[in-house]
RNA sequence: GGGUCCGUAGGGUAGCUUGGUCGAUCCUUUGGGCUUUGGGAGCCUGAGACUCCGGUUCAAAUCCGGGCGGACCCA
């Protein structure tokens, strides 16, 4: 993949995922392909999250009165809101925010229902559409002025240390749902001056893409009792006491879909695990004149009993030449396709193709067909998700002088080195090579810090990002 | 905030310097027909564009001014 960027903007168009037409800068459209990739994405971590969390839905409106309560989150957004000022021909007496996150919108009603230590702890979630007025160059699906799909839980308790323990099960649950994407991911902490506004400290996912930058996939964020003071979230506790809730707060978003694109795409196009692809099995006929009828019939009927199984099935009896099929069909990422022809119904066979090795083997129309497709459908999940490690596995690499950080990052790495943790010396670390620290990926008692000298306390990360 | 560049069918482009030969090129897309079908077929015949407004001129896709839209660079 020479040029990254003119295949991520290329595919999308030409899989038939989004249109950027949309005469709106930063604000595309899902097409009814890229949806059902979307649509499958969202309902494994809702199905991850529905377990012991509330789906609900706010308003995408928030009053200016409660977007400005908190200090450090308005200054972190302030520049990028969008806003409602008028109904109709008045202007409003208070204007609107479209939401660019929720915390403002969710937690004045936690304040209202939360009263007692019995409420809690209290999780929810909702997936909903959020506004950043970039003035960046956007990007679909990566730097947007819609988050189309924003998928942010919110959780309140009663102790921080059960804050605290939220926070590793969502490390734990976001590690689910990326590994079911076959996505991988480096988990660090952001340093302070790059965490969520507001919050005490953001646990970040980061993907490299296939050009070298790192991509934010996933952050997730102990909130403290800021938000709860701000807000006013108190709670009796057993001892008659009046306290603050201790807050969390996770996100993913459309970037779960350009990390998926990018990291098992390739030259053909997409590449999609079975469990997010809209078809897992497509059935390419060859058709002539003679026996069109019969090998039409096999077809069906192989759908249908792959159907019984539970999977998703097409049939792409279109007209035309079957190579023009099966290169669409690699365009679009279907994970198994079969290849059913006369001469196959005589033998009693089809030929499958796996998009992930693009292997052909014969599959014996018996009884164990299904079972068959099912262990090639597995096969490439496993394969898509350990080629994309690999990847990751090569493009991190540790650097012992800043001086070779440059040429490592531009080698298309994230490069992991020593750090004092002093938050000038971090500041001095990104000017000097011109990339960003990621964040702190494990503390460490040995090592000296790559700028400052001095005693190591961390191993970090750097990068280029997005 | 300052600067540079760009705008031709759904997508990608040629033409612009030197105005006329443009009834606008080629690829892709796309409707109909014939033929074909085991890896992007071929032929026939259609569809589809000069960003907008104004100016210069006998004549503007082409030159000038402005608007709108987009890309990039600097702060």
């Amino acid at each position: 993949m020479e040029n990254f960027d003119e295949w991520f903007h290329d595919i999308l168009e030409n899989a038939d995922i989004t249109d950027s037409r949309y005469p709106i800068k930063g604000m595309a459209v899902w097409r009814p392909y890229g949806f059902q990739i979307r649509k499958h994405a969202m309902n494994i971590i809702k199905k991850l999250l529905d377990t012991d969390h509330d789906e609900v839905l706010f308003p995408l409106l928030v009053p200016e009165s409660e977007l400005a309560k908190e200090g450090e989150h308005v200054k972190g957004f302030e520049e990028e809101v969008f806003w409602v000022t008028k109904g109709g021909k008045n202007d409003l007496n208070e204007h609107l925010a479209l939401r660019p996150t929720s915390e403002t919108s969710i937690y004045p009603m936690f304040s209202l229902w939360i009263r007692t230590h019995i409420d809690l702890p209290i999780k929810m979630y909702q997936i909903v559409n959020t506004f950043r007025y970039e003035t960046k160059h956007t990007r679909p699906l990566i730097r947007v002025r819609e988050i189309t799909t924003f998928k942010e839980a919110h959780t309140a308790h009663a102790t921080k240390e059960e804050s605290d323990e939220q926070i590793q099960d969502f490390i734990g649950r976001y590690k689910q749902f990326f590994d079911d994407l076959g996505i991988p991911y480096l988990i660090s902490k952001r340093p302070d001056w790059d965490k969520f506004p507001g919050s005490d400290y953001t646990m970040a996912f980061d993907v490299i893409m296939p050009n070298g930058k790192t991509l934010q996939i996933g952050t997730i964020h102990n909130l403290g009792q800021t938000f709860a003071k701000t807000f006013d979230i108190q709670f009796e506790d057993k001892d008659g006491e009046h306290k603050y809730v201790y807050q969390t707060c996770a996100g993913v978003s459309d970037r779960v879909i350009a990390s998926l694109i990018s990291v098992h795409g390739d030259e053909k196009g997409l590449r999609l695990p079975p469990k997010v692809s809209p078809n897992q099995v497509t059935i390419i006929p060859i058709l002539f004149k003679k026996g069109k009828e019969e090998v039409l019939a096999k077809c069906a009927e192989i759908k249908e009993a792959l159907e019984a199984r539970g999977l998703r099935v097409n049939i792409d009896d279109r007209d035309i030449r079957p190579g023009k099929k099966f290169n669409d069909w690699e365009l679009k990422g279907t994970p198994v396709k079969l290849e059913l022809g006369p001469r196959d119904l005589e033998n009693n066979i089809t030929i499958a193709m796996s998009r992930d090795t693009e292997e052909k083997v014969e599959i014996s129309l018996d009884d164990n067909l299904a079972e068959n497709v099912i262990e090639l459908l597995n096969k490439s999940s496993e394969n898509l998700s350990k080629q994309s490690w690999d990847f990751q596995a090569e493009h991190v690499k540790f650097a012992e002088t800043l001086e070779e950080i440059p040429e490592l990052v531009e080698g298309g790495n994230v490069v992991k080195f020593y750090w004092c943790g002093d938050e000038e010396v971090g500041h001095e670390i990104e000017e000097k090579t011109g990339y960003d620290v990621l964040g702190i990926q494990e503390e460490v008692s040995e090592g000296k810090c790559i700028a400052s000298g001095k005693d190591a306390k961390y191993v970090a990360l750097i990068a280029k990002t997005y």
